[in-house]
DNA sequence: ATCTAAGCGAGACGGTACGTCACGTCTTGGG
DNA sequence: CCCAAGACGTGACGTACCGTCTCGCTTAGAT
């Protein structure tokens, strides 16, 4: 989670921030984001729609991109695994069903937007991007070297870059609108990151 | 080119805009873009470092995104190709290696964050979305069916699919920073996409 | 007048500032200082008041103190001197009384507290002092000397002891509201300047 | 003294207050004042700088400018007076010597301006202008009658006029800061306040 | 010797105003 | 009609104090 002010560690002295302003502001936040999308996620706005005053939003976060990304930080990074296969690959096309399906919502381009607006270099910014991205890309590694040991894949692929093939191609879509994202796109995509292009 | 403003076809009475004053401000706008970064920007920063005023600005730009985009795109969308070998796939991966060469400069960092913040329905992201990227990924187009026709790619590829495995995990690893973007990942890119991962 | 802000020899380039955003600015504060008082006028109420942007009245006042000074400059320092007697003596009891009924006032309370309330080595403090104050004692001083030449004074007094003899009594009921400050008073207090407490 | 909280009266149940808090809140005030003026003076300064819990402050005394003048009226309202000669206006002269000396300190001055800001309506408004004014002026009061007494002022005199004459000027001067405030000043002053304007 | 109400340091809280910044528009005077 | 300068209304920024409240802990008088 995204806790950059309290250090957590400290004695605890003084009175205890008061949780339930917490999710106040991030429901307001929620609801801006939803209504009116990132540009209009003001702090006032927020301020004012959570019933809170500023310096309250300010003691939990440093700014309005931190706001936004705690709020969406709070939303499932993708749609929620039930039963996934125990064959690895088909595990594998479930997850990346699941995540186009999460980022195809008006929340997930928020997400990219707020991706490429903040600092990379910030720790928030770093979170919010392994939540959303780097996590789901985590996950698929896993399957893959399931894969491997499964010998559904060989055993001398470059897994990394395997890993951006599969994701960024997902990531490219949603991001340049080219194209769209949908469950043909990824059965495509994901046999022929398998077959490869060359003949034979 | 973005020239959303001029209308170009009005009867141009009066004093003609001064297209020194157009190379100026997008001087200024490099400027400021490459010694602070996109948020640092601002329509007053660039009409007064390119000693104009503000309204000059606005006459040939609407707002501040339009700016940063002008800014960028007289920047090359990707190195000058000079003698593209006549094999389709060399060629591929030599326009590869030119795109990632310049997106991995502060500048493509900027182009690949701008393209991800901006409202992605306007006529000046659209434009932009596809002079450094929607261009480039058209000119692997051509590669790809040109290697089919020579043989060297499967006649049965999905080529649009082909396409964001390539040019996506380029832009993925580029906008997440996860990992480098340098000729090492494109040369097992490639030879990742086109042998696939499956085994045998 | 108080114009700290503008230069006023610069060659007056760009659009002129609004005189009559001024005035409403002003209007604005003296309505609010009448209706609430010096510590309700605050920035954001003037300048919603005046119907103009903060920046607007940041522009024409550094601070709120200055705003104040500047709305109670424009209001009479002393009721206005209506032929005034030949007499130099009979001309300052007449104008005492004129100061007395000014800073009986409303206003003339805000005029003594504002006084305390700033800094009082800023320019503004001064202009507001011998505004109100010191430009009184001023024509007093003139009144004095005016009637040891008429040979009504003596002519070894020290006139500046004399002036704080007099303004300071005044000044002194006002503020500490200990006694009325009514024209009894002014005429008791002059009578007795001038004839003195030693006996014989 | 100025305890307006603190009932007294109640059956004294829990913890009583501790009074060397008190001390060390007013002698961080009266730091804060010494070192960077009234405006400065501000509740959170003064917890921290004692030490001590912005509540407790608030048990003390109800807002800052009642702190302000607690802390300022442990400050001595004149100099301590040693021997006063047995002859009332000599008496009379060295108190005001006393007066001025205290009134021409940093601290004096900001007695005088917390005087002139304070809302005069105030309980601890009055206390605080009794204790450094109206108190000394009281003292002028016995020495002037008890000098009528012994001859050496005149029996018709108006007293209070005669207090605000010499008070006030001191005041004047103080607040104006137009003149200095010295034993000069307050000879002078003396002298002519006791011969009169009048020639003769 | 407990009990217990109040004091206490700390600091979160809702609020209000601060003074600043950039936006995009409008208005000067001068080419 | 273009241009530099810059004032304008708007609105958000992030900060500072206000005066109140709530923590967990003393502390000392009443029981």
């Amino acid at each position: 989670m995204i806790e950059p002010v309290k250090p957590a560690d400290a004695p605890r002295r003084g009175r205890p921030r008061d949780p339930q302003l917490r999710e106040a502001i991030l429901d307001a936040a929620r609801a801006l984001l939803d209504e009116q999308g990132p540009a209009e996620l003001t702090m006032e706005a927020v301020a004012q729609r959570a019933g809170v005053g500023k310096p309250t939003v300010y003691r939990w976060w440093p700014n309005r991109h931190a706001v936004a990304m705690a709020a969406l930080m709070a939303a499932p990074a993708a749609a929620p695994a039930e039963r996934r296969p125990p064959d690895a690959l088909q595990a594998l096309q479930q997850q990346l069903l699941d995540v186009a399906y999460t980022l195809a919502t008006r929340t997930g381009r928020h997400v990219t937007s707020i991706i490429a607006a903040a600092d990379p270099a910030t720790e928030v910014a770093k979170a919010f991007r392994h939540h959303f991205v780097l996590a789901r890309r985590g996950e698929g590694r896993d399957c893959l070297q399931q894969a491997i040991q499964q010998g559904t894949l060989r055993a001398d692929l470059n897994v990394e870059v395997a890993l951006d093939q599969i994701y960024g191609a997902l990531f490219f879509r949603v991001l340049l609108g080219h194209a769209p994202v949908d469950e043909a796109f990824v059965r495509a995509l994901l046999a022929q990151v398998l077959r490869g292009l060359a003949p034979g």
